[in-house]
RNA sequence: GGAUGGAUGCCCGAGCGGCCAAAGGGAGCAGACUGUACAUCUGCCGACUCACGUCUACGGUGGUUCGAAUCCACCUCCAUCCA
């Protein structure tokens, strides 16, 4: 990982060339103008972050990785909370209204967000992140006030132009959810007014409501007032990157362990590797270059490499060499290494009914098929029969069990 | 407030009295091919049972019927049109 203070008080490169030649921007406003302003002084900017669960996922780490390349840069960073909208729900892209969350949940939820922040940008020193919530404003506005200082400056012939509008036109779309794009927008008014905020980013999903916010600001300030969206990731097919069966791959060890994050990038499709590595990693874009290179089984040493760099940057040394250490035990052949898990059972125990035990099926049905499908491997060798027991199999109490190709673990009866 | 249409398995969606644990697609899991990739192909895909089978399921509650996801009544929620 790149040292924070050496990149801060190296020549400075502009942070808008930073994020392009990496591969960030999506979309900006008056882009010369920002440049410019860039390379002049130290922005204070912000980035909006819905407290709608106790962990960020990996939707949230690529304007995450953006601030952090933006405060190396010199520009200070505020992660605004939206603990006053997260009352009301984005309706930016859903099919279904948003439930509507409790203050103790928020803050709940913040505290959460705070803490996984912290490993990629700074909240101590020069040039410290600051962390805003936007209920200290939302909740205490009062109502006619608002429509009079705020709505005048918002159209809704121009809002309804916007596509996360549109979509939902056929759906129906609450007057609440509809005033979405207003307090947002007014998020960013404020924030230019208190803290001299005058760059949002965000993902490309927020495009309407950042714009919104400038424009605001543009009119009733008469202020410069910048825009910038990020790229998302998505799988080669279209869909977004990041979703695993369990749902969102979450940057938070108890939701997604170490091991699973690893692996899900371990497992990345070839074509995506490089646009991982720069978007998820401080890699030197050279480096990147060079491993990516070649598009055939050597892209598993790029692949190794960008689940470790990214596992370390979420979870730290410790729990990256594990997980990568584990990956050697399990794929690797033997097994000397891995860890044995110990399972209270008898070795009489059917293999059907350990695998339900050890929660790698979910019903004795389930297990038999995939007993029956060839899927289940006990020390090598295969099962065949679906009422065999463990005994059948091995004579040992330790044993290491293969469901399918990539499962691999180690049990212990006791 | 009125009229009409709708609610089906993890998701989308067909079924409209018995042949329905419910077509088709997606997701998922396993197998083949591989590089722990992508794409492709094959199988599986409610629970319990070795199995015959049994149970639980088609928004909710009742009803008609030998038999209901399918018909009727009421309720809840959603959409469209009219006011």
């Amino acid at each position: 990982m790149a040292d924070i203070k050496k990149v801060a008080t190296g020549k400075k490169k502009n942070a808008l060339d930073i994020l392009k030649e990496r591969g960030f921007i999506e979309q900006t406003v008056y882009e010369d103008d920002l440049y410019k302003l860039l390379g002049s002084e130290s922005v204070p900017f912000y980035a909006g972050f819905d407290p709608t669960a106790d962990s960020l996922h990996i939707g949230h780490y690529i304007p995450v990785m953006a601030m952090a390349h933006l405060q190396r840069a010199g520009h200070k960073p505020y992660v605004l909370i939206g603990g006053g909208t997260a009352m009301v729900g984005d309706p930016s892209y859903r099919t279904d209204m948003r439930q509507m969350m409790s203050r103790e949940t928020i803050n709940h939820n913040v505290e959460a967000f705070k803490k996984q922040l912290s490993r990629f940008i700074s909240f101590s020193g020069e040039g410290a992140a600051k962390l805003v919530n936007n209920a200290d404003w939302l909740l205490s506005l009062n109502y006619i006030d608002f429509l009079r200082d705020i709505g005048v400056y918002f159209s809704v012939n121009k809002m309804l132009t916007a596509e996360c509008f549109r979509s939902r036109m056929e759906k129906g779309l609450s007057f609440l959810e509809f005033n979405y794009m207003l307090m947002q927008g007014y998020d960013f008014l404020v924030l230019n007014q208190r803290h001299g905020i005058k760059l949002q980013i965000g993902g490309n999903d927020q495009w309407a409501n950042i714009l919104a916010g400038a424009d605001l600001i543009r009119r009733k300030e008469q202020q410069d007032a910048f825009a910038m969206t990020f790229k998302l990731l998505l799988n080669s097919d279209g869909s977004k990157m990041g979703k695993t069966a369990k749902g969102a791959l979450w940057l938070d060890a108890e939701k997604t362990p170490p091991f699973e994050f690893y692996q899900y990038f371990r497992n990345v499709e070839d074509a995506k590797v490089g646009e991982c590595m720069r978007l998820l990693t401080f890699m030197e874009l050279s480096e990147i270059a060079e491993l990516t290179r070649h598009m055939d089984e050597r892209m598993n040493a790029a692949k190794e490499r960008l689940a470790y760099e990214v596992t370390l940057l979420v979870h730290g040394q410790a729990a990256a060499d594990e997980a990568q250490a584990r990956t050697k035990a399990a794929f690797s052949g033997g097994g000397g290494e891995l860890p044995a898990e110990a399972v209270k059972a008898s070795p009489d125990i059917p293999v059907a009914e350990f695998l339900v035990t050890i929660g790698q099926a979910a019903s004795r049905g389930e297990a038999k098929r995939l007993i029956e499908g060839g899927g289940i491997t006990i020390d090598g060798s295969k099962v065949t029969d679906i009422a065999a027991k463990v005994s059948d199999m091995t004579a040992e109490t330790e044993f290491i069990l293969q469901k399918g190709k990539k499962f691999r673990a180690k049990y212990k009866l006791i």
